[in-house]
RNA sequence: GCUGAAGUGGCUCAGUCGGUAGAGCAAUUGAUUCGUAAUCAAUAGGUCGGAGGUUCGAUUCCUCUCUUCAGCACCA
């Protein structure tokens, strides 16, 4: 029996002796018969190779995420082919599949327009058109090598050399194109039916800084023109929920000129915010936090004997008081540190949870800015757990729990990543481990799943990340929880133990919301600006049908101001059906409606946001029912 | 920071192949007193992101710069 292996990797096995010819003739219609026939003419030894390899894969469809990657994948081939025919000195880079579409690098001397795209994509719906056949064969390494040479392509050289040594070594041939290529691919190319050539970006040969900065490609293919059409629609939607136009349309925060990375909160956004932590405030009392605040600017001492100085100070901003060298605080640890080392503790005291919603600064790079996500002054929801070795397993467990606690109270879902030890760092491999270990084991006693982000952690310790999405599914980190040996050690903190022995105890620092800030622009988003109640910084907007009724509206608003619902009364002198609509467009949760009817019976008419007219009601009732809905923080 | 794109009244946008700008919404004033997503009219509002340069003349062309957007890199 021989295997014969297709370029969507499906494996098929027939009898030995059988021709090439008529294993192309045995498959399908769709895979013509010059696929396999063209491949005896041209690379017959590399193909027979391929016949006596035993690999086993499925056939791809689009559904599934293997099936899309392998759409997608081939989708970039195509983008690939269509650049080399229009701009054959292109040098290729890579061209992945990527969680929506897929992109190609490119390296060439002209800059990639708008224009230039059309055309692209032009070629590209020409070369399907073609249809091509797609033939996968396997090279030794010298070969493969030397196959890039010939053509001129040094990033796949590169690449090629960069491979394992027993690594495979397989190409993706369709017409006057092929390209290094691990697969799998579909099939056939008309398959892709439509297709988007979405953006052009600078991009980074292998993702580093220090090497030369390709263009790259994004684009999309379906195979129906109803999905591309449903794709770039669901775009559209996801961009009117950009927290940036949102909080401007709003009014909850702007961002100047004369301010990058400086957000000003407006009155709206405020309450926004003042919500937020008196929630925060009021768990933290539940759970045995302690509330501190620590100076914003401190001597740069400080930050050289935590390890800042040498890890972060091209992120500081530092400051001079009567010639003294001071900075303003990136994180808040080191106060804490001082907070804790101001005196003695016993081991009965431990574990002590200093909580804290702290400024900090930090110079973000130009590029990096973006919109509240990434600013460069926020407030971090922080708190330093100082606590003996024996409590730390429960402490993170705690910290895991409440994290999880407050991101449901929001309806959010979050996936968490393990980062570890970065490049630049401090402490033994010893403590890394152990640190690393802990928080491992944690996550793993509370059954959650997650990702090892290999070197991601901050200079004094490995942490657990909550990542949340924004409306275009971009995740950003908002809770962390941070497993730290060296601060103490740092700053000599000691606590008296049974023994009644000096010993060290170890830190947790742990964010929840991360930054006030993104935490915000992260909530925009995912309420659409439709804020649940508690939130909402106007709760009901009261609107009388006109001027007779303003004083009516003024004992309603009295009666809500009572019970502390945030109301506002409209009486501008507009029609009924414009106020109403200017609260829609605010996303205001309720509107009461008062006129004759509603000052005769002494009811309001009620109009939620979401459910529309819902008829007239006791105000006693209302205010029930609203109260309830603040309480349980309810959501839509 | 890097690559590319963009910056025009409070907002959303049009426009000038070089002769100093226009609409809608918002605002103000007046009329209208109106029952669930836009009542009508009038008025006012811009040194076209900033600084240089070219030109008789620049918002328009060039250079620099700032800010924003997309992505990369970096990170809560």
């Amino acid at each position: 029996m021989i295997k014969v292996t297709f370029p969507d990797l499906s494996v098929r096995e027939y009898q030995e002796g059988i021709s090439v010819l008529e294993i192309a003739e045995s498959i399908s219609k769709s895979l013509a018969k010059e696929t396999l026939s063209a491949t005896i003419d041209g690379k017959i030894a590399d193909i027979r190779t391929k016949l006596e390899k035993d690999v086993t894969l499925k056939f791809h469809k689009f559904e599934d995420a293997e099936g899309k990657d392998a759409f997608w994948h081939t989708s970039s081939h195509v983008l690939a082919q269509a650049v080399k025919r229009l701009y054959p000195q292109a040098k290729l880079a890579i061209g992945p599949s990527i969680e929506n579409g897929f992109y190609y690098d490119f390296d060439v001397d002209i800059s990639f327009t708008p224009e230039i795209l059309e055309k692209i994509e032009s070629e590209m719906k020409k070369i399907i058109k073609e249809n091509p056949p797609i033939i996968r064969y396997e090279l030794p390494r010298e070969k493969a090598i030397e196959k890039e040479e010939l053509s001129n392509e040094p990033y796949k050289v590169e690449l090629i050399r960069d491979l394992p040594q027993d690594a495979i070594i397989s190409f993706y041939e369709q017409g006057d194109f092929f390209d290094l290529c691990a697969g799998p691919h579909i099939r056939d190319l008309s398959a892709i039916k439509a297709v988007k050539l979405l953006s052009i970006a600078g991009a980074y040969w292998r993702g580093s800084e220090k090497n030369k900065m390709l263009q790259r490609i994004y684009g999309i293919t379906f195979p129906k023109q109803a999905q591309l059409d449903e794709y770039l629609f669901m775009i559209e939607e996801a961009k009117k929920r950009d927290h940036r136009k949102l909080g401007k349309e709003l009014d909850l925060f702007s961002i100047m000129e004369e301010g990058p990375g400086f957000p000003f909160f407006h009155p709206k956004g405020m309450i926004i915010r003042n919500e937020l932590e008196n929630f925060w405030r009021k768990e933290h009392a539940k759970r045995g936090y302690q509330e501190v605040k620590t100076p914003i600017i401190l001597d740069a001492e400080l930050w050289k004997r935590s390890g800042h100085w040498d890890n972060y100070k091209d992120n500081m901003y530092f400051t001079e008081i009567d010639d003294r060298l001071f900075a303003v605080k990136p994180m808040n640890c080191p106060g804490g540190m001082l907070l804790y080392g101001r005196k003695m503790h016993s081991y009965k005291d431990l574990p002590i949870r200093l909580g804290e919603l702290g400024l900090v600064h930090r110079h973000e790079k130009s590029g990096a800015l973006h919109g509240l996500m990434r600013v460069r002054n926020f407030t971090q929801d922080d708190a330093h757990i100082f606590m003996r070795e024996d409590q730390v397993k429960d402490e993170i467990i705690g910290v895991i729990d409440f994290t999880d606690y407050v991101y449901k109270i929001f309806g959010f879902e979050y996936n968490v990543e393990v980062s570890t030890k970065p490049e630049k760092s401090i402490g033994t491999e010893e403590q890394w481990e152990m640190a690393t270990n802990a928080l491992i084991d944690a996550l793993t006693a509370k059954g959650k799943d997650f990702t090892i982000n290999e070197g991601d952690g901050a200079f004094y310790g490995p942490k657990i990340d909550f990542h949340l999405k924004d409306s275009i599914g971009r995740t950003w980190q908002c809770g962390t929880i941070q497993l730290d040996f060296q601060m103490p050690e740092r700053f000599d903190l000691t606590y008296i133990g049974s023994d009644g022995l000096k010993h060290r105890p170890v830190v947790i620092h742990r964010v929840i919301f991360g930054s006030i800030e993104r935490f915000i622009g992260i909530l925009i988003e995912h309420f659409a600006g439709a804020f649940p109640l508690w939130l909402a910084p106007v709760q009901a907007v009261i609107i009388p049908v006109n001027a007779a009724y303003n004083e009516y509206a003024l004992q309603i608003k009295k009666m809500l101001d009572d019970v502390d619902i945030r109301t506002e009364i409209d009486d501008r002198n507009e029609k009924l059906g414009y106020k109403i609509r200017e609260a829609q467009l605010q996303k205001t949760p309720y509107m009461f409606v008062l006129g004759q009817k509603e000052q005769d019976a002494n009811e309001i008419t009620v109009r939620s946001h979401k459910d529309g007219d819902m008829g007239m009601m006791k105000i006693d009732e209302v205010i029930d029912k609203l109260l309830l809905q603040i309480a349980t923080k309810q959501y839509q």
